[in-house]
DNA sequence: TGCACTCGTGATAACGTTTTCTGCATGACC
DNA sequence: GGTCATGCAGAAAACGTTATCACGAGTGCA
């Protein structure tokens, strides 16, 4: 041990000279193909005395294949995405792969660089959750590598794509307002770039027009997803004294601050007004009151993409199952008082 | 363009004969260095034509340079560590760096493997949150690359970190209620093989015992820093019958669990229970009541680690800041009543 | 005993870049 | 007009692996 060496990485030669093999026989060894048991032994012993690992850079360089998967999501730390992030993850360490996430903060531009990273960076496959990349170049992505799309709906078979029905799930919630008697309903939206915000606005759409309910436009309360959007938005649209007795929110966040919101003007939830969100996320079984909302399984979502995105990757036609937007009950809704 | 050609990914190379140069030139076009200007143009001209981008994994070989950066965390979606990461994307992104996000999941061997992975694949640097990684371990690590560890105090000067005071921070949560005039305050503890959850019952004792208080072991309520966890202690807690008027949550996610025990029980907050959190996450302004909390800085807390490790790989000695916890006050606690 | 195989080994060629080295002009200076 | 810099382009080496190829020694069978 040569004191003060400046730590010069070791390579396989290195191995290879120690154990008096050639490096052919070395790499052999790393790679589990057959070698005569004696030289085996002694060049694994030479590999771990050098605690010797190959360069993974170098692999991929002559293998083509980088053991990596390019994820592009709006945003890596939003709760929603965190859910899908974590299924994500939970997959791909098990099939041995590295997730290489980026946030494109909403911006066409950085889903693009994003896109380009991962090329750039031989990413063996890539998977897309919602945003605004344009059909065809998810399509032209799709025929060069594998790519699986998921949170958009309406894109062309040649894209493997994992949807959810947002504009059914926002239907059921409406539904379940009108169930219980509630006919004056505000919908608080999402960021309506963003397709799922659309959808669920046509879901609310649908649910009242089923019911014969003509939709004021007072009722509709823009929003970006975010906590502080509903709690203005709420705000704003009970000092304008028009008569309602519920809310559905696009998201949980903003069924949060439409929450506080309604508590700031003296209404209680769900004695005075009944309040469904979007989502489910993991607190939202503990605000006060516990959230009735829509369950997104974005975990599973999130596992179901990984897996499809192996699929690809194995050569086999990916699996994509449908899933189902479920209404979980819980305390901010009740039977509208007579 | 040859149809059915499979698309063999164009080398540097193809872009030479094209332009009727040397791969030479051609690399020292995309590199920006000084080529006879009628050769640069046609030379351009082919690149954009290709649309060429050279193979950052050819680049990192020769290179020894991947201009990308390991960043390990206990959890990438649990909502504190969310705030960490997208500090640390928004500065990383601008020094052209890539993040490499692993999550260790409290597990030690995980953790381990996550810094093979990351040497493995040749990192620029290496940004450490928290967990359980031996010093010695780090110092080594330390001495081959460019590192920074967040969120764990008491490690030698050999290693660049990031330090919150976790005591400080407590202590001054848990005055709070005393100065209120609580003396009966409960502490609903985080896991309690992480640092920061020892440091907070340490800041809580300490308030206690400046205070003159007896902190009956009743009070110290186990918890995991997840919500459920809290939630059912604290209802087991109220079931005791113990007089209490206070609770100090060691985060808002247990707070919040807290919350919901409480209303379940019939008590107030802060009418019949003050209630302090920890973290101040996005949402915790929006809970009812919004919640009184120690701010801890993640964002900036991410931006800084960044930013030191950008100061390590570019040979400059890295600015580690010092962070202040504040306590934000809102409408969660209240003066004890007489 | 000889021939065709199999098996394991080492030498060597890739992989796609950047960097170093070499060589050829061109221009400057005495 | 000859020598010496200088500038810029191309050839070749290097980065650390794996894959291909060639070879020699056994082995089985006729």
């Amino acid at each position: 041990m040569t004191a003060g060496s400046l730590a010069k990485s070791l390579t396989i030669r290195d191995v290879a000279h120690r154990a008096g093999v050639s490096v052919s026989t070395v790499s052999r060894v790393i790679n589990g193909k057959k070698v005569r048991p004696e030289l085996e032994t002694s060049v694994r012993q030479v590999l771990s005395d050098l605690n010797f690992r190959p360069s993974a850079v170098a692999r991929s360089m002559v293998r083509g294949t980088t053991q990596t998967v390019g994820v592009l999501v709006e945003d890596i730390s939003s709760a929603y995405y965190a859910e899908l992030i974590k299924g994500i993850e939970s997959v791909l360490e098990r099939t041995g792969h590295h997730p290489l996430f980026k946030s494109s903060h909403w911006s066409t531009v950085l889903e693009e660089e994003a896109l380009k990273v991962f090329l750039d960076h031989n990413v063996d496959a890539i998977i897309v959750v919602g945003g605004f990349i344009p059909e065809t170049r998810l399509r032209e992505l799709a025929a060069r590598l594998p790519l699986v799309v998921a949170g958009r709906g309406g894109l062309s078979l040649g894209v493997p794509t994992l949807t959810l029905d947002q504009r059914g799930g926002a239907e059921r919630a409406t539904r379940h307002l009108i169930e219980l008697g509630h006919r004056e309903i505000v919908h608080i939206c999402g960021r309506m770039t963003q397709e799922d915000a659309v959808g669920r606005l046509h879901g609310y759409r649908d649910a009242m027009h089923s019911a014969g309910i003509e939709v004021r436009p007072e009722w509709i309360l823009p929003g970006d997803f975010l906590e502080t959007s509903a709690y203005r938005a709420m705000l704003g649209f009970v000092e304008l004294n028009l008569p309602f007795t519920a809310v559905f929110a696009a998201n949980d966040q903003m069924a949060l601050g439409a929450n506080l919101a309604l508590h700031r003007k003296g209404l209680r939830v769900p004695d005075d007004v009944s309040l469904v969100g979007y989502d489910d996320l993991p607190m939202s079984a503990y605000s006060l009151p516990p959230l009735t909302t829509i369950r997104q399984p974005a975990q599973q979502v999130g596992e179901a993409a990984a897996h499809a995105a192996h699929d690809l990757m194995t050569g086999k036609t990916p699996h994509l199952p449908e899933f189902e937007l479920r209404l979980v009950l819980r305390e901010s809704t009740r039977p509208l008082r007579r």
